[in-house]
DNA sequence: AATGAATGAGCCTTCATTCAT
DNA sequence: GATGAATGAAGGCTCATTCAT
């Protein structure tokens, strides 16, 4: 009843499977079989598998129904609690139960960059990491030079990244018990906030 | 009289083939054509790709020569010295150019495990993992939990492991230039070092 | 108010392409591209690509405009003279670099005919041939009968066309060196026509 | 019970399928069809479809069994004898009744030559030339230059070559009972001889 | 009348694997 | 024990053609 044309078929099922197995261990085959279209479909309405691809990351935007949209806040909000919003949005859409395929497709690109990554960083990145520099701006002092800023702002993207790239191995270090109990998302985003913060003396640090 | 057998050999150059591009995208060719071997002696070896790629990770474990080294310290090194020369020690791991095949496989296999071995990776970071908890013993009140010390030593580590995980989308976000000037290893040491002591209490913030 | 209908503009492309690249070679595709219009016009309007490659070279007939003309000599234009042209002309049609694609498309139609219309070819060159045949025949004694005009004739184009036919072999055996010092039209005409009317007793032979 | 090798098989049908259809037309699946061998055969043997091609034109030089030997004579042969054999051997070569499959094959390579060209030039051409040559130059005088001995010569082969790449042209000029007549090899042979002959003073001019 | 979309057959190539020796 | 030869399944892609509109 949707928009079941074949081009729009073909694309809502190659991200998914894109995202399970990786570029090259998909095949054109698979994708056009559960899309109900002939392989030369996918070389008709994208021209070759790359270029599907490509297509695939930048419409990983948005899924289904709302697109990832930027967080706001009325005026006056204070950047602490910015920047709690922005990193527990990050840990949300990083570590939720269903893994949409998009997170997924994302991971790949960016431990294995395709030719696709530049694309999937316009679309999907630039704009978030710009909003978590802006919220940075509100907090660092002015002359703070703007490398710096990155860096401070690559420290708390990593310290979130972390708990989606090295799951497995977290879970082997501290055990199921520990984890079940003391890693959930709210649990992370205040840790990671308060550790942030501390680190930028906007809060106490766990050491006097 | 040294061992270089067909089987040996086999498995000498597997090693950092299959390190550097991964299980798939490594063609049982090239590794035979390196060996000197005919391509079927893999099959007639290892019975096939996944058992000779399974033997090449347990090769791994040890190199050739020294195992991967635990840091040491004389007696009387403050914390804050020997956590610097930990950060320095794990982005170097993660970032040299150099690599030794070994650790590339070890990245690949903590990242995306495969069938092959999870003990094996497991078993390589918990030495590493452990002794840097006990520099945040030394750091850190006797009264912060377990689980509180285990959340700040990932925040340490995330902050390293997005430098070696993104570091693509990071040249995209910053640009070429500003990588090249302000990312060079030990800048990074500087940095992740300053900002995690200060999150600490250890150093002075950037904000005041 | 031309016939710039859709099936006009596609044999006026498919023409000059058709000459380059020959039949098979050629695809619809690039045919319809360039004649903006769908690629399904082509059997829409010609049935099949083979039809479509009839009427081309039956288009081919007349150019645009003049016909490849015959040349023409006033009275008493000498036999050796008109000789000395008629190669030129024959040198210059097979080797020009501008060649009109109608000229192209006959060249492989002679070489190669295909199912398209021999005919055409033939009508082609038949004048052509008798208008040699008539210098020859001021040139010859009455006597010589027809046949070995014939076979004159033969040796005479036969000189040229080698030129045309084998010219990248004539390439690879002198080099290309001699090839540009040596084989310019001017220079075949004065070889073939100094070596033809020796060979006819209306020049010195090269050998005393 | 001779070579039955599949690489010897696929070598010998694919000389005459290439030769009658061209490069681009054959399929490796119609050779390795008639050849019994699995598709993959050509790429394990030869690499590629082109390199199968190189190969089979190399190979084009000794169909059956005697190899395509340089023709020679006894001492004191003269010059003339020599190049009536020479003109013989080519007209016999280009003309013969059951064309063989190499024949064809160099015929489209020169018309249309590939990246095999060169290969057929050097294993079929080049010595066959330089025997013309020698025999040229005991012919013309000393002094004269290479570059116009190699125009001799090409006057000599295009006189024979006319006969098999426009011998449909020849027989629709001078009808079938004609060609029937006149145009046997033994004649054409007499015929181009004594062109080329009187062409370098060697014998008398067809006019006075 | 004319087209955009879609098709299916077929092509060359790659790869892990097996087989005969 | 070890290998060169051979295989078959599969992959991406191209092309002339057809079909619904």
């Amino acid at each position: 009843m949707s928009e079941d044309d074949a081009r729009t078929r073909i694309l809502n099922v190659a991200g998914p499977i894109f995202a399970e197995k990786g570029f090259q261990a998909t095949t054109i085959r698979e994708i056009c079989g559960q899309a109900n279209v002939n392989v030369a479909a996918v070389n008709y309405h994208f021209g070759d598998k790359e270029h599907l691809y490509t297509e695939a990351v930048k419409r990983a935007h948005q899924p289904s129904g709302q697109p990832d949209e930027l967080l706001e806040w009325p005026p006056g909000t204070t950047p602490e609690t910015k920047l709690r919003d922005q990193i527990k949005a990050m840990l949300t859409r990083m570590l939720s139960e269903r893994t949409p395929w998009q997170r997924q497709l994302m991971n790949r690109e960016m431990l294995e960059p395709t030719f696709a990554c530049r694309e999937l960083v316009e679309a999907h990145i630039r704009d978030r990491f710009g909003q978590l520099l802006d919220i940075l701006g509100e907090i660092l002092p002015a002359d703070v030079p703007a490398y710096r800023c990155h860096q401070v702002a690559f420290s708390i993207v990593g310290q979130a990244l972390h708990y989606h790239v090295a799951s497995h191995v977290v879970t082997v270090l501290v055990g199921e018990e520990e984890r079940e109990a003391h890693y959930q998302i709210d649990q992370l985003v205040d840790h990671i906030t308060q550790f942030s913060l501390a680190a930028m003396g906007l809060a106490s640090p766990l050491a006097p």
